[in-house]
DNA sequence: ATGAAGAATGCAACGGAAGTGCATTAATTA
DNA sequence: TAATTAATGCACTTCCGTTGCATTCTTCAT
């Protein structure tokens, strides 16, 4: 598919052969990735390479960056038009106790949370740990 | 205060000596404090014992983990007759980008979260990121 | 009281993963 | 084509959680 260059070129991302291949591997899974994964994927390739990689598609706004309270991120290309602002584009994370996997609800926006006087929120993370789908019906 | 071999006791936790300080610092410290805050409180005391003094508060269900989106674990103390449980306990997290710190915000429990066909919910985590109480009114 | 069993502690080492500095290579642009 | 800039690869560091094992302390039965 060429279109993978138009989407780096449109998030202005130079499209080299690395940020493709990383592009491709996060249109392919359709969960939430480690920069772990990415890593054991492409064990050919360095690993500051692919970390670089990872950071510049999320400054970019091409992929968003998931705290699934594992302590290790997990990153998720993003939604067309997204700029992962706090009232719009955020959703709800899903984390998989069994088969560990962690994914995006994107159908499940994050309410509007309310806070005591003073304190400004910036961002929502809501985290559900439990069964996913796969796991539960069989 | 002798109350604090009581709050162990309670919790079926033997009121050792660095059991008993480190509870007091979690009632002094009115935020969530990580394994190495401790450390660096009680600098004489080993890590490990710390790290498994808390392991033990939270498995007695005398405090809770609180995954704050930093990849730092921490820890607060839970509220009477606190189980952790998804309908009647969990509350909501800040976290401050100013002042770093991350705060139980005790009253404000987190609604049900709807999600779809075969999802089965276990825990949920919410946190908001943004500025403190504190740091927003000066 | 005394010795054995168990629990808590302390020390040392390990391992995973993020992050940084710097040299090297590739791509742009003048 | 030379110079500048961006991307990549390698090595190394740091941070922090975690574990194994030896040691000390506590509890309890004899
Ligand atoms: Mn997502
Ligand atoms: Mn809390
Ligand atoms: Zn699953
Ligand atoms: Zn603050």
């Amino acid at each position: 598919m060429q279109d993978l260059e138009k989407i780096l070129e449109n998030n202005n991302v130079k499209p080299t052969a690395m940020r493709l291949l990383v592009l491709q591997f996060l249109l392919d899974k359709k969960v939430a990735i480690s920069l772990t994964d990415v890593e054991n994927y492409f064990d050919k390739s360095d690993r500051t390479t692919l970390y670089r990689t990872l950071q510049t598609f999320v400054k970019s706004e091409l992929a968003h960056k998931i705290e699934d309270g594992t302590g290790i991120p997990k990153y998720a290309l993003c939604e067309e038009n997204c700029h992962c602002e706090i009232d719009n584009d955020l959703h709800l994370h899903f984390r998989c106790t069994n088969c560990n996997e962690t994914v995006c609800i994107t159908d499940y926006k994050i309410p509007t949370i309310s806070l005591p006087k003073g304190y400004i929120a910036e961002d929502v993370n809501l985290v559900v740990k439990g069964i996913c789908d796969k796991c539960s019906h069989n």
